[in-house]
DNA sequence: TAGATTGTTAATCGATTAACAATC
DNA sequence: TAGATTGTTAATCGATTAACAATC
């Protein structure tokens, strides 16, 4: 039986994608968990223990093929792999999302953005058209979508998660500033952007008060 | 001497505070750890056990009072007091933070966008200015600002935060898809997208493995 | 072979949960 | 007063770090 792998770790891995990303741009072909550990500001030991969730990728006396891991760690998170998305809310947010660059190199395939603004109906964003909201279930019994990224008001955030998952999408990117209610086949990844403000807010007064005290 | 406060706990701050105002928008004035424990979906020793690294807000045999402890927890999150924030990049993102209601809202008061394209330069975005990025450092030296929203390609963000943090800016809001240098005096609150979907990607994966095997 | 560095076990540290006396 | 629920201490659980035998 397999130990669960802690999301703690998932949360980790893009960080070491990025990181072996670089080294990759620099012609690094080989590091050790001791390198890669004073680059990143972690302790050699999480790095050994992290990867070994995943399996050995490292070798003994040498370290770990820069090349290899990486590729070893896109495969974890389904990068290479292409995935349809689709947007709904084809406000400033999703607009910004829509022409993310980063996307689409990662594999994620933009198929569709949704609107309930008929003036929006029909535009494109980077290519992508934007659609009635209104045929989005269709859409979606049509085109194999597993997520929908979700920036869309609060009021109706919760009505369309239940609208798509009832179509077949299992994974909710959610920039809505509130929690959503879903099965428990369906992941819900939360962008809370204002909870996310205001830790740094708190971080601030916390570090200004320790100067003056 | 008192004991650091985890960032874990700090991060469930804002949800709390999210819940609290939910509760007073439907009048509700009072509730148990218990009650609230149950609408969240953690356990009310936590939610005991976070508030009182703060204080004893609440009463034996009663509960807490909504009002009171959400304008606690708001101070402590520094939500009320107005601080200035500005926004650098005027790109899709730097718009859609701009016109985010919420920040306002919760006293994060815009008062200059900054850009090197000299064509967006002088436009406004929800009555914020568009200023020349070679005005950004004389900027920072007239106006108070502590939180700096760094919404710009990778390669330069080092750059402005270097720029940013030289005149004066504490609190870096990186949407970045990389990790930042600063001193340790400066604190730093990263919002990495891509690792977001990444690990979203992951857990799907995961998730349809274990209803297969 | 000797040196380096992994994979993995054990020790430590910190966070969460349970329990209950204090008290409203 | 009796019932409810907090604040807080103690117990448990999980995550991180340290240590080292295995081995390239």
């Amino acid at each position: 039986m397999e130990r669960k792998i802690s999301l703690l770790v998932i949360r980790r891995l893009p960080r070491y994608y990025r990181y072996l990303g670089e080294l990759l741009r620099e012609n690094i072909t080989r590091i050790s968990s001791k390198e890669l550990s004073e680059k990143m500001n972690v302790t050699a030991s999480q790095i050994r223990q992290d990867l070994n969730c995943f399996g050995g990728f490292g070798q003994q006396g040498y370290g770990y093929n820069v090349t290899a891991l990486h590729s070893e760690i896109g495969a974890i998170l389904g990068v290479n792999k292409l995935q349809n998305i689709i947007i709904v809310g084809a406000g400033n947010l999703g607009h910004a999302l829509a022409n993310h660059a980063g996307f689409a190199k990662r594999g994620f395939n933009l198929i569709g953005i949704f609107d309930s603004d008929k003036e929006k109906v029909g535009q494109k964003i980077n290519d992508c058209e934007i659609y009635d909201m209104e045929t989005l279930g269709d859409f979606l019994d049509k085109n194999e979508v597993r997520i929908a990224i979700l920036t869309i008001p609060r009021l109706c955030t919760q009505e369309v998660a239940d609208l798509v998952t009832a179509h077949g999408v299992k994974g909710l990117w959610n920039f809505s500033n509130m929690d959503l209610e879903v099965s428990d086949d369906v992941i819900v990844e939360n962008v809370h952007l204002s909870d996310s403000l205001m830790t740094l807010s708190y971080q601030l007064s916390e570090s200004e008060k320790k100067k003056e005290g």
